[in-house]
DNA sequence: TAGATTGTTAATCGATTAACAATC
DNA sequence: TAGATTGTTAATCGATTAACAATC
């Protein structure tokens, strides 16, 4: 049943890598899979499985399993990935740089359309066509062009005062990568990618495990 | 008590943030805290933080609160940032650049020690002063280096193999930025930074969001 | 000492797993 | 129909929160 009840972070974190697995066996020619099968790929339980997409629908059938192509589809539109998505970054560093270069996003409907940078000798700038705007411009951007997620990879010090700026005209996520956590108002999204944070856990992890 | 039993990995993926604040509370001057009032500043419950840190021992002091300065000493020690890591980079491509060039990591004791790549017109240039060197001198250079920690930013085509090779030479954790799951021994850590998945969460939440 | 705050046990909450009736 | 596998309820497990005795 598809219920009201808000769906548990926990399941929508594995949403993406249901997704990825299964545009996996789609590309392979397959067409049906049980939830059984798909435990065995992923080293889940199936179990899990069939509680985390039942949050959302009955998309299986009794006896069969689920058919794939389909399957696939669901998740995507869950995610929204059947929608566009506006983006700009804040801060036309090395990571922002990277970010937009990394073509896989808009393949998903993410598309870059505004570079912003508080450093004069880069403004005008382009990077993969785009051009970097001077960071005046930004309110004007974001509220003619339709954004609703902001990149931020600008060091932390600025990323409080810009996530003001950028709630104030109206963006609904952020996909933050500054190392500070962004106080914004309930109904906004803030994603957070800390790397070093990432990379700390690693290396306890080692540590705790070098026998 | 510091107990023998495994520390959730709840538990670790919340020190970095501890390890955060307490390093700004350091840098205003700030002596003492008590689990109140990093509760207050951090948005988390105290009998959070006091049960998190009790995992490692009894850091604090009854009546008084925690000391700033060696708290964050210790959980630092904890993660193992008073040790030095030195890591390889594979896949020079924008995002592993970025990496090279982020110092902060630096700072923190992970040490970029060479990088390769596939990619014969990149080989023998330089990123940061350090060598982008063919495949083929992987395994020798991990061994020769005492290199613990393997970064790859490559597409995901090559990065089960890759991870192979580098099993095989005695690397100990993955930073892994390859959209594909790894399997590696128990003994080797992979922390993955999936930054597609993290996408689809925040548009998802972005969507679900909308009144 | 009195007051404050920890360390730790107990209670609650939520997430995962197991089990099985429903059904294709 | 018989067999397979889902959808869903119940049981278990683990993580978070509350409470309070210990103690600085």
């Amino acid at each position: 049943m598809v219920e009201d009840r808000e769906i548990s972070q926990a399941v929508i974190g594995r949403l993406p890598r249901y997704f990825r697995y299964l545009g996996e066996l789609k590309d392979q020619g397959i067409e049906r899979v049980s939830s059984q099968e798909l435990s065995d790929i992923m080293r889940v339980t199936a179990s899990q499985i069939r509680q985390d997409l039942n949050n959302f629908g009955g998309f299986g059938q009794q006896g069969y399993g689920y058919k794939v192509e389909s399957l696939y589809d669901e998740i995507g539109r869950i995610l929204g990935l059947d929608k566009e998505h506006n983006l700009i970054i804040v801060g036309a560093g090395h990571l922002g740089q990277a970010l937009v270069n990394y073509m896989n996003f808009e393949r998903r409907g993410f598309i870059f359309r505004g570079i912003f940078d508080i450093d004069e000798r880069i403004q005008g700038t382009q990077i993969r066509g785009i051009t970097v705007r001077p960071m005046e411009e930004m309110e004007e951007f974001v509220r003619g062009n339709d954004i609703d997620i902001a990149v931020l990879t600008i060091p932390k010090t600025g990323a409080l005062e810009v996530a003001e700026r950028l709630v104030a005209c109206g963006i609904r996520g952020f996909w933050n990568f500054a190392h500070v956590d962004l106080h914004v108002p309930d109904n906004i999204q803030v994603e957070n990618v800390h790397l070093s944070d990432s990379l700390m856990k690693l290396s306890y992890n080692i540590l705790s495990h070098i026998d």
